[in-house]
DNA sequence: TAAGATAGTGGGTAATAGTGGGGAATTTTC
DNA sequence: GAAAATTCCCCACTATTACCCACTATCTTA
């Protein structure tokens, strides 16, 4: 429980049910600062997934959608794009939140589901189209792994 | 719902009734402010749709109007149009607003209806509109769509 | 290894949200 | 000034949501 705040990390197995709710794993849970009010934001991922953002997470990309002018075409597609599919959900006493169904129909979500932490946000797969998309990666981009690993050290 | 006040996000398919209503999302009427008075200004916006802005997010605008000279001609010309068309409308006991005859066939509306939470306003649409404009505005961009997504959102 | 505590899953029910429409009050029109 | 139209406020019905409880599995600790 001395980890950091607000960062997640690990990968669990667990089930949609059938009025769309999803457990949030008590680890993940247990590092979320309480200025978070037990609350996270679900949106689309720019893979096939859910990203779930702890709120405070989600108010740094809000101040600067809003910092965005209506003036710019470009600009208003972009900050409908995002903020249309983005919506709060505080868990339940059984620490579950409500994942809605036009989200479940983009990541393709059934009642096995895939939960990855991935530092400061959370991702809810299908389980096979994360396997799909992983090996696609792989195969594709190994020069741009090198590149990352000049930038960061493990 | 302690998400930030008066900032709206997600979307919503609704209907709008013979007399003009529409609802306003529960949830958009929890994260208001009690400085609005429950009172929203319906005008013209930009795209074939219609915006919905909290009283208080208005009242910003129109004081820039009031200080015209220290916006650029583009942006004085941007808020002069949708000021012209702007009218207050407060929200009754079941939530509603009334959008009026000029709005409602400006944006083309009919009984199913679109409402997308744009961070500062409420974008109500028809939904098939929506549609082509999210497609053509994709083919637009994409280079400046995907700068911008990693700058903000990642 | 037994027992308590914690974690994940499923489902029932009361409360809330969305929709439609009636009728009084107000405004408009002839 | 009366009739018509419009607006506003209220009530009622239905669907959805949120909250609560219960059960089982797993993990912890003595």
């Amino acid at each position: 429980m001395t980890l950091s705040p607000n960062t997640f990390t690990g990968e669990y197995s667990y089930s949609l049910d059938s009025k769309g709710r999803v457990n949030i794993p008590a680890r993940y849970r247990q590092v979320l600062s309480n200025d978070n009010k037990n609350t996270f934001i679900t949106t689309r991922g720019q893979d096939a997934c859910v990203w779930v953002y702890p709120m405070i997470e989600w108010k740094k990309i809000e101040s600067e959608l809003r910092k965005l002018s209506s003036v710019s075409g470009t600009h208003r597609t972009f900050i409908r794009q995002i903020s249309r599919s983005a919506s709060p959900s505080t868990y339940d006493k059984q620490g579950r939140i409500k994942i809605n169904p036009s989200l479940i129909s983009y990541a393709g979500l059934e009642k096995e589901v895939l939960i990855v932490g991935v530092v400061k946000k959370i991702e809810i797969w299908n389980p096979e189209i994360e396997a799909e998309v992983y090996k696609k990666n792989m195969e594709l981009d190994p020069n741009e792994f090198n590149e990352l690993s000049t930038k960061i050290v493990i």
